[in-house]
DNA sequence: TTTTAAAATATCGTGCGCGATATATTGTTA
DNA sequence: TAACAATATATCGCGCACGATATTTTAAAA
């Protein structure tokens, strides 16, 4: 029995595990949006500057585009973005929000925070602790991201 | 512009993004063994304790049937695991390891904890950060897991 | 005991993530 | 300028996650 092989010492499973539990709190209240997590965090980029081409909003997002454009199609089918061929470099899809898009933003700012605080109400982390949290988070994020 | 839709301000956006890069530091070890992640947190599982039913093994990694169900179906293809039906329960799959899984125990001891220390070497966390890290993450992972 | 509820697993459909590859456009070099 | 490399996006295939549903078996209640 090798102690390095176990689940309890594994922080990766517990950062899987977090992740996972923590989106799935977020997915009734996006639900009720009619978003997934991974559009919620399209919709964000997009909020703070609009009009991005994919590249950008993949770099944002730290993800590569094979997985940001097929998202970006759903979100186009729904009518929260639309894209155009970059006039200035034909190679980009521009994206853009639609006004269902931009309205979303405020019906998030009145949904999302409170939902997610009651949610997240029974855990006992204190302000502090989730300053640590998003440091060392950062720390580990910050040595992988250029592999 | 509100602040608490900002991606920078999002704990869950850490999360979501250190456990993919975190899981693609073990992509490529993981690989030269035969297996994915997910496959690797089950196999730990079961070298940890052979013999169990679906249910319990889901539940280790708090993890749902319909997802840990074709997980074994694939590593049973793969030949790491067998399943046969409970004699006393015979509504549970009993998963065991073949001498195939039992074998890359020890691989998996040689081969991935000194792989992932030498890509998380450039990280700058020191044992006391990953400690409270493990702690912060277990305190959120015990707080929404009975939802 | 018969009926009914509960539990364990499996199946199906959808949306990611991501490696591999293809295509169109731009930039660079010979 | 022609040839070639680099960039931006798209497509394809596969393996998760997970909600919804179905099936088999066991437990509980009428």
């Amino acid at each position: 029995m090798h102690e390095e092989l176990q689940l309890d010492n594994q922080i990766c499973f517990r950062l899987y595990t977090a992740a996972r539990l923590v989106t799935q709190a977020y997915t009734p209240i996006l639900t009720a949006l009619g978003i997934t997590y991974p559009q919620y965090l399209v919709l964000m980029v997009l909020w703070e500057k609009d009009n991005q081409p994919v590249n950008d909003i993949a770099h944002r997002l730290l993800l590569e585009t094979n997985t940001v454009t097929p998202l970006l199609q759903r979100m186009e089918k729904l009518g929260f973005v639309c894209r155009k061929k970059g006039e200035l470099d034909k190679r980009q899809q521009i994206v853009s929000l639609t006004p269902k898009g931009k309205k979303l933003e405020e019906e998030a700012y009145a949904q999302v925070p409170s939902g997610m605080g009651k949610q997240l109400s029974v855990c006992p982390l204190k302000y502090e602790d989730y300053q640590s949290l998003a440091q060392e988070l950062d720390s580990i994020i910050d040595s992988l991201k250029n592999k």
